[in-house]
RNA sequence: CGGGGCGUAGCGCAGCCUGGCUAGCGUACCUGCUUUGGGAGCAGGGGGUCGGAGGUUCGAAUCCUCUCGCCCCGACCA
């Protein structure tokens, strides 16, 4: 391809709106431009990226037996009334009507799609599994969609759904795509790490994130410093320390009444009494479909409402509105504790081994001191409810440590199981025509994502830096003069030469000189540059730069072609 | 949804507070000449209903009201 000819347009400055690099980058190299708040338009040179890993993952799908797709993008609210998402979804699907004021929504994800194919056409245990998989956009109404196409409204994903007739079934494919989306994110060039997940508005049992490891990413990943254990902050299971001393009050401290007046806060308390935060007890109040409930955290730890929500099995909890708890208990935030409290209270583990502490005394200015569990408490459920901390020791071995990164979310893979075959009646006959729902999984990778994390973690200050595999071309071919007819002719015969080797070449043939052409390449970030000037020419040698260490060498000219497929293995 | 900020040429910005010449600068773009190995120089040129509507005024980019859009922080979502 010749510069020219191709829509490039780069840009010396980046976009005032722009906060991440990637985004910052991928505009000015003329990849993308915006349209609206989260919906973007892909140019040229930023399509090649997306195929490039498009092509990638199609190959590792169809490799573990995944059949291609392309389903609506417009789907009828039947549908996700049937599964009963039109309820829970929430403003995130994006609904409007026809002409004929039938209702629709613009598809957030496809499980229901996918099963009203397969219960209309799969019938028998003999037809399963099925792996099917499609490259499409969705569309989801974030309240606040930002980072260029690292998280946009509209985005193009690659999702796929795997249907069973047993449990064991489905681990065997869910292994099988963990495994091939880790093919796909190595290929890719990217640093990631598979965690354990939370499962979210999807629903199911068992997920994985693929998280990029990235200081702009949205994702905190909690992950062992020794062992392999690894999950976003939000599922990381604590351990309690090994030796942890116990609030050293006998087992017969009384529980006491003591004036607080002003101290509301962990901090606040524990400096008046005199205390370490880990003797004190907080009481969080959240709320569910069921009304408000209580969390109780040591003092030094933060209540974690993804562990707590699975530990009580509700629909859904948010930390109560101030306004509710003063209406619905009559204390002053700030002085809440769970001695004689009314409503569900869950204990994180480590309050329970605790021989006493202090908590809130539901009264303003009060707080009580010596409160025993077993003693002093009804505590519905007990359990890991805490966010784990940088430091902490790992769950899953002895010697390790919690390190805490950021992380972006690039794929995600899903144990469904019958959800949404129950509730939209997926069923087959087993060898014994005996009917059963069918168990699922799904499957998904943000394809712009990819891209937009690779540049995160690909890039220095004079542009991105694509590795060969996801590089729009993977050699620039640069004319010190394009005027020159012994430059111009040396170039375009190269460039024919190494297009007939299959090497994806583009040849900056415009007239621009030689500065803004290299800038351009290097913001641009071809894996490999050629530039054929007169003076090396004369001499019969070409020089070739290598983007990412910038460094270039002079090697002769007609031998270059030859040896191009050995210089780009290396990239 | 709460808080904050910004809308002036493709991009980056000044001008606004304190209303007043033909709305400016850099860059990009077009023409010509020169230049040609790391974002050239000179000369000439095109491109703006100053986000929109209404109001105040002799006069509005500038003041007032409403509205739309975009961005950031938080909450939310995954």
């Amino acid at each position: 391809m010749y510069f020219s000819k191709l829509l490039i347009p780069t840009l010396k400055e980046s976009p005032a709106d722009a906060e991440v690099a990637s985004h910052k980058l991928m505009v000015r190299a003329g990849m993308i431009r915006q349209l609206a708040a989260g919906i973007y338009s892909i140019l040229p040179l930023g399509l090649r990226v997306l195929k490039k890993v498009e092509a990638i993952i199609r190959e590792e799908m169809n490799q573990v037996g995944g059949q291609e797709v392309f389903l609506p993008s417009i789907q009828p609210a039947e549908l996700w009334q049937e599964s009963k998402r039109w309820d829970f979804y929430g403003k995130e699907l994006l609904r409007f009507k026809d002409r004929h004021n039938r209702e629709f929504c613009y598809g957030p994800t496809h499980e229901e799609v996918i099963t009203d194919i397969i219960r209309k056409d799969v019938k028998s245990y003999r037809q399963l599994p099925v792996i099917l998989y499609q490259i499409q956009t969705k569309f989801r109404d974030e309240v606040r969609p930002r980072f260029g196409i690292m998280r946009g409204r509209e985005f193009m994903m690659k999702d796929a759904y795997s249907f069973h007739t047993d449990e064991a079934d489905t681990q065997k494919t869910y292994a099988e795509m963990a495994q091939a989306y880790a093919n796909v994110f190595t290929r890719c060039g990217l640093e990631f790490k598979q965690v354990q997940a939370d499962s979210g508005t999807i629903g199911g049992s068992f997920s994985h994130e693929f998280a990029v490891l990235a200081d702009s990413g949205e994702d905190e990943i909690a992950f062992c410093n020794s062992c392999n254990y690894a999950s976003n902050i939000e599922m990381a299971e604590s351990k309690p320390k090994a030796g942890y001393e116990r609030f050293p009050d006998p087992p017969q401290a009384e529980l006491k009444e003591i004036h607080t007046p002003g101290k509301k806060s962990v901090e606040e308390v524990a400096e008046f009494l005199k205390l370490p935060r880990d003797q004190i007890v907080k009481t969080i109040l959240l709320e569910n479909e069921n009304g408000l409930v209580a969390g109780l955290v040591r003092g030094d730890h933060e209540i974690n409402p993804i562990k707590m929500k699975n530990l009580i099995g509700c629909e859904w909890l948010l930390p109560a509105a101030e306004k509710t708890i003063n209406e619905k208990l009559g204390v002053p935030c700030g002085y809440i504790g769970p001695v004689n409290l009314d409503i569900p209270i869950y204990a994180d583990q480590e309050v329970t081994t605790l021989g006493s502490f202090v908590t809130g005394a539901n009264k303003a200015d009060t707080h009580f001191t010596g409160v025993q569990v077993e003693r002093d408490l009804k505590i519905n459920k007990s359990g890991d409810l805490r966010l784990i901390l940088a430091d902490d020791p790992c769950p899953r071995c002895d010697e390790g440590k919690y390190q805490v990164k950021r992380g972006i979310e690039v794929g995600h893979i899903f144990i469904l199981g019958t959800k949404y075959s129950e509730a939209m009646k997926a069923v087959y006959l087993d060898n014994n025509g005996k009917e059963s729902p069918m168990i699922m999984g799904c499957y998904g990778i943000g394809v712009g994502r990819t891209a937009a994390a690779s540049v995160e973690q690909n890039h220095d200050e004079k542009g991105i830096v694509w590795p060969r595999n996801l590089a729009p071309f993977e050699v620039i071919i640069i004319p010190v003069n394009f005027k020159n007819d012994d430059l111009k002719n040396t170039c375009e015969s190269l460039y024919t030469q190494l297009k007939k080797e299959g090497v994806e070449v583009i040849l900056d043939d415009r007239q621009d000189r030689l500065g803004g052409k290299l800038k351009d390449a290097d913001l641009i970030g071809f894996p490999l540059q050629i530039i054929v000037g007169p003076k090396n020419l004369e001499e019969g040698k070409v020089e070739i730069k290598i983007r990412k260490t910038q460094e270039s060498q002079l090697h002769p000219y007609p031998q270059i072609v030859n040896d191009i497929p050995n210089i780009l293995k290396d990239l």
